[in-house]
DNA sequence: TAGGCCATCTGGTCCT
DNA sequence: AGGACCAGATGGCCTA
């Protein structure tokens, strides 16, 4: 954008305006500080760490959609996923090189996870994502668990999928699993 | 080296 | 008036 024409401006407005410029692009380094910082927020709570450069902005909000949307058929279905079906919910819409990341991490073929071949994991269960659509127990209840399906730490190092030490293990995914059963029983909620 | 990503600056717009 | 928010522009860094 080309700056505005103050050449006509007397040079205590212009100093004003400077002034008032400068305070403005400092509010606005903050205020995109904040936003960085609940982006890191956010990629704490999503299943994929990366050992040297962390996930772009982007893909940390579509695998953070997709996270929320492949926890919202497992809610619905209470079924856990086989690893390609999770790695299949999670790599939608995501980039080349972060696909492969999680087919790496998950251990499956990345071509599997390729868009071509795209099918319905669950297409026994054609869930809509919308929270609208949502059983209505969703809506005022909260998992009762502070677990979360395991997370994979990635080094490019050590191509194999590792959980991060500070997540669940398997059993305790499970035991996820029975709560929020019991939690949706409590809650009137039936499958 | 091209493309992706990022931080920063900037002016416009809306709101309090 | 001033702050918050937004989107465009720009330049630097990094990686495939």
């Amino acid at each position: 954008m080309r700056p505005t024409d103050t050449s006509n401006f007397p040079p205590t407005e212009i100093t004003k305006r400077r002034v008032r410029r400068v305070k403005a692009n400092g509010r606005e380094r903050a205020r995109m500080h904040g936003l960085n910082h609940a982006l890191d927020n956010l990629r704490e709570y999503i299943p994929i760490t990366t050992q040297h450069q962390k996930l772009s902005k982007i893909e940390t909000l579509r695998l953070a959609r997709n996270y929320i949307d492949a926890l919202q058929r497992m809610l619905q279905t209470n079924e856990q996923p086989s690893p390609l079906e999770y790695a299949h919910t999670l790599a939608n819409g995501l980039s080349q090189t972060t696909t492969n990341m999680l087919a790496n991490l998950l251990q499956v073929q990345p071509r599997q996870l390729l868009p071509q071949s795209h099918f319905d994991m669950f297409s026994h269960h054609s869930l809509p994502l919308h929270p609208s659509h949502a059983p209505s127990s969703f809506s005022s209840t909260s998992p009762t668990s502070s677990c979360s399906p395991p997370q994979y730490y990635y080094s490019p190092n050590q191509p194999s999928a590792a959980p991060v030490q500070n997540s669940c293990d398997l059993t305790q995914y499970q035991q996820m699993f029975q709560q929020n059963q019991q939690s949706h029983h409590h809650f009137g909620y039936s499958p």
